[in-house]
DNA sequence: CGGACAAGCTGA
DNA sequence: CAGCTTGTCCGG
């Protein structure tokens, strides 16, 4: 009936809210808090109920469940991906006597034998009654530990979520290396708790900047904390570590350091990332990129996502989880307050938290002075990329200025030669394409005659230049050496200016100013999110430059100037773009007003066509473009139910679920 | 997933 | 009918 989805299942369904709250705690920690073997309470929570084992009572007689009362048998999940099925193991007697029956817990990582061959995998269940038809193997070996069963339970509600399989989230949340303790000083077991962590006397007069401590009284409360983008959620971090062992989810490798350094030196006890699991396990603050939000947190106080826009917060391969919504369900899980901070929050984290500030005047001064320049009003007949007061403002730059000039898109732009008026759709929304002597619009959505809708004009150019020539000729501008960097190769040495793709924002240290050449390109990007991108991507070369207070300048060439992104870093008010961007949004039902899912693969015919069968009104099938299907929903319910009854074909299947990209 | 086994096809 | 491919089922 459900081939691929099998007994475990039950792994992935159970998002019942009100079933997950106590999980924390109850069945996780025997590993390290003590000796009694734990079968009675293992059983307490099974969300699929009498589907499979249980059946033994009924038909069980004689011997039998004699036998069942005093084998101790655990259920495991394979590591496996296409199998997606559990299976019954029985602990062997001698692992009763040398201790390592204790240690077997929800998530331990065994060896199993199965259909002949040795196969890793995770308990998933501690105390099952066998059923009576099948001769049960014993387990080949026990590992090591594995995540917790809190995370056990997070990864089977993140496999409803994203659509993915459990075994893929499983190995998100298991120890790179075998861990068979937990490493350090503190244990589960140690519960003299609720002592605030020492910390150092520098924090004492900068937290009134950060609202701080205030952020974290409310056990289960979400806050969206809108910072500048100059502060980089040191303060933050602080404060929830103040509370306890937090977990704190930053999008790079880098920041990650940096936070932790600093949390360090305030004495709290951290691990860093997925090195530190032994640590976690133990318990500690957690500070890490998104893979971090699956270890081991015995005692979760608080949640932190910095930089919660970020793109790198979500896995780009299937299932497509995303950090900052597995953190909070995760805090929602044990009440535990959660902050997501950005200088420019997404619509998702506007809608699951409160928004917070720091009022008009501190984000002002902690964006830096913005110079749009108009490229309409310059001299349409010189065709260059840079826009009449860039000279200036290269020259009366303090310091070093990075220059960006996005490459990515392999959209191309047309402007007007006349008037310099980009070719873009009647509603502004979509730039147009020369295709078969019409101006096409990217989309497809409409097409015209090649003329400029602002003067008239039917001579349009192409906007577009390499990085390298764009080198030669900004030295050429600015009458001094240029660097450049690009996403595999730097060539840059003390230049005083530096141009590059995107990665330049990423590579250099610190700048006096930010300069974007082409920031239209960015704006029009064919893409949904294009928007709020965009603000990001300013936001980024903001925190680079430093607030206006610090001398920070961005510089942004547009054709544009009105666009809301340009506007809200024009006055350092994010909520611009968030207002235009709601509006849009909630007309057309996308995410976080509703769900989608894209379907592709060989097997997404096969598997469209038996959720064409289910016929779930609630649920929209658009496709095949481009070899893709889109799946709408008005929320995740409905899509998420319907892809999880499904049965999956046996070619295979790419199901993305809240996609960045559609 | 990977092994076992059954059913179907081919060549002599 | 051996020898091979293809499909379906199953593992605890």
């Amino acid at each position: 009936m459900r081939p691929a989805l099998g007994a475990s299942h039950n792994l992935s369904v159970n998002r019942d809210r009100s079933a997950q709250l106590p999980s924390h705690g109850v069945q996780g920690h025997l590993w390290v808090e003590g000796p009694s073997a734990e079968e009675p309470t293992a059983r307490g929570e099974d969300p699929a109920g009498p589907e499979e084992g249980s059946s033994a009572l009924g038909e069980a007689d004689s011997g039998r469940a004699e036998d069942a009362a005093q084998v101790l048998v655990v259920r495991v999940l394979p590591d496996v991906v296409r199998l997606d099925k559990t299976f019954d193991y029985a602990v062997p007697d001698s692992w009763q006597a040398d201790g390592r029956a204790e240690r077997l817990a929800v998530g331990s990582i065994v060896r199993i034998t199965l259909g002949g061959r040795r196969l890793r995998g995770w308990v998933t269940e501690v105390g099952v009654d066998p059923r009576p038809d099948v001769e049960l193997q014993p387990l080949a070996k026990l590992t090591g530990m594995g995540p917790p069963a809190d995370v056990v339970s997070l990864a089977g509600w993140a496999a409803w979520r994203w659509a993915g399989r459990t075994v893929h989230l499983l190995r998100a949340a298991s120890p790179p290396r075998v861990v068979t303790r937990p490493a350090g000083a503190r244990t589960v077991a140690g519960e003299h708790d609720s002592s605030p962590q020492p910390y150092g006397q520098g924090g004492g007069q900068e937290r009134r900047q950060v609202a701080g401590d205030g952020l974290f009284d409310r056990p289960g409360s979400v806050t969206t904390l809108r910072c500048p983008p100059a502060d980089d959620g040191t303060e933050v971090a602080r404060a929830a570590a103040r509370r306890g062992d937090s977990l704190i989810v930053v999008p790079t490798p880098a920041h990650a350091r940096r936070i932790a350094a600093d949390l360090r030196s305030q004495g709290v006890r951290v691990a860093l990332g997925f090195d530190g699991w032994a640590t976690a396990a133990a318990g500690a603050t957690v500070v890490g990129t998104r893979t971090a939000v699956w270890l081991p947190m015995p005692r979760l106080a608080a949640v932190v996502v910095l930089d919660e826009h970020s793109e790198a917060l979500q896995s780009e391969q299937s299932p497509t989880w995303h950090a900052r919504e597995v953190v909070l369900e995760r805090a929602r899980r044990v009440g535990a307050p959660a902050v997501l901070v950005s200088p420019v929050p997404t619509l998702e984290a506007l809608e699951a938290g409160e928004l917070t500030t720091l009022g008009r005047a501190t984000e002002r001064e902690g964006w830096p002075a913005v110079d749009v320049l108009d490229r309409r009003l310059d001299d349409p007949v010189r065709s260059g990329l840079f826009a009449e007061g860039l000279r200036d403002r290269l020259a009366s730059a303090q310091g070093r200025v990075a220059v960006v000039l996005n490459r990515k898109g392999r959209a191309r732009l047309l402007a007007c030669k006349a008037c310099g008026e980009l070719a873009r759709t009647s509603d502004g929304r979509v730039p147009m394409r020369l295709a078969d002597e019409e101006l096409v619009a990217a989309d497809g959505s409409e097409r015209r005659p090649v003329v400029c809708a602002a003067c008239g004009s039917t001579v349009l150019r192409n906007l577009r230049m390499g990085v390298t020539r764009a080198r030669e000729e900004l030295a050429a501008l600015a009458g001094e050496p240029v660097g450049e960097v690009t996403a595999d190769s730097d060539r840059f040495g003390d230049e005083r200016i530096v141009i590059g793709t995107e990665a330049v924002l990423w590579r250099l240290p610190s700048v006096a100013a930010v300069v974007f050449l082409d920031f239209d390109q960015e704006l029009l990007a064919p893409r949904q999110r294009a928007s709020e991108q965009a603000l990001a991507l300013l936001a980024r070369g903001a925190r680079l430059a430093g607030g206006r207070r610090d001398g920070g300048r961005l510089v942004v060439q547009t054709r544009q100037p009105d666009h809301p992104v340009v506007q809200a870093a024009v006055l350092a008010d994010p909520s611009i773009v968030a207002t235009a961007e709601r509006e849009q949004r909630r007309a057309l039902a996308l995410p976080p007003y509703g769900a989608q899912a894209k379907v592709s693969g060989a097997g997404a015919e096969t598997f469209i066509a038996a959720l064409r069968a289910a016929a779930d009104t609630a649920v929209g099938i658009r496709g095949p473009v481009g070899g893709h299907f889109l799946l709408r929903a008005p929320s995740h319910e409905p899509l998420l139910d319907l892809l999880a009854r499904t049965p999956r074909p046996a070619e295979r299947l790419r199901v993305e679920v809240d996609p960045l990209r559609v």
